[in-house]
DNA sequence: GACGGATTTGGACGATTGTCCTAGTGTTTA
DNA sequence: TAAACACTAGGACAATCGTCCAAATCCGTC
């Protein structure tokens, strides 16, 4: 077990305050802070805020990227796996509660700010949608695999949204049923490979 | 056409600049500018800058009244009053499509910052709520209509903000249709009274 | 033990933030 | 005309922001 690098400290606790503060608000004596080092150091590991903001954004889409493969291997139907990005909601709903979404709040935020690196960020949605549509195209809807991806993917962000308004972990399990129940008519009757 | 007050003016400003940059993230000078005062002149007529966001929020839920009102004047049928929530996302596209969605940006920003009005502008989620809930009840669905009424507006939120990420229109228009075509079987085989 | 590169410290910097005050300009009332 | 009032301009203020630097410290190598 060896102690993660200043460098990783610091990405890692940017992401976090990232999230729960926003990035705008989160200041460098905010991370210095949470990684109990000097502001001063910052200049020597990150040249820029923004600098900070762009290893966020590729931590998180490593990170997505190996959980989008991990699903890959554990789900044995398309269905099952698009189960699991559903199951995401259930499984985070303590902090989607109190935080939102972590990618749609900050795409939101980088757009409002007119930020360089709201690009970089949308790619996150992008790992996710292509993802989805290459399961519902094993599903067999080769037609409208994408635009099932980008309803399921809206529906999260909005069940995200209004958990976090109303303080309500019930509405998330409420809408996840509703998840379930509309995608079993796709899962049916197909040969579900990968 | 009298001219608005000086107090209107900033309020007014206020209320564009926060959706369009955030809360947090405009400054007195960004609104100043706007209206063309004196940076000084604000404290007369606002003490603090969550006084001007209490204003905002408080012309949101007058706007927000208003606008459901009439809806309740010129819908004629219940499902006919739905489709009109539903077609602002068509209405403000352009808008939706840069900033997302007014509400839920704000809430967004004002739970991460942990922000004491943020309850005061979740009232806003709730007056949707409400309002489209009695629409469901009016279509015979005691049962379920805050089910539906909250599915409705977690789905309107996720399509403004893929709709900001992905800089899209043309999936707004996408999902409206399919949110028309969710509506239709809901709408039929009632008396549509108010 | 001495050297040298990697890392950290604490503070300086100019700019900007929200807040607050005083002096001044208008406009209405007596 | 004079007093009273509503409103505005401009700037002071302490704090905080992101950025940047010089000096100090750590640590492995000769």
């Amino acid at each position: 077990m060896t102690t993660p690098s200043t460098r990783e400290q610091i990405i890692e606790a940017a992401d976090q305050l990232f999230y729960q503060q926003g990035f705008d608000h989160t200041s460098f004596a905010h991370i210095a802070e949470a990684v109990n080092i000097s502001r001063g150091n910052f200049y020597y590991h990150f040249k820029t805020k923004d600098e900070i903001l762009d290893a966020v954004i590729n931590r998180r889409l490593a990170n997505t990227r190996a959980m989008l493969e991990q699903w890959e291997i554990d789900g044995a139907t398309a269905a099952e796996r698009i189960r699991s990005f559903i199951d995401i909601l259930i499984m985070n709903r303590s902090k989607i509660k109190r935080y939102g979404c972590p990618v749609g709040s900050l795409c939101t935020e980088l757009a409002k700010l007119g930020h360089p690196s709201q690009s970089e960020a949308n790619r996150l949605f992008t790992l996710f949608r292509v993802w989805l549509r290459r399961q519902f195209e094993h599903l067999g809807r080769k037609q409208d695999a994408d635009e099932l991806a980008m309803h399921l993917l809206a529906l999260s962000q909005g069940i995200a949204t209004l958990a976090s308004a109303f303080n309500d972990e019930k509405f998330i399990k409420q809408e996840v049923s509703r998840l379930h129940a509309w995608l079993s008519p796709y899962a049916g009757n197909t040969h579900n490979t990968r």
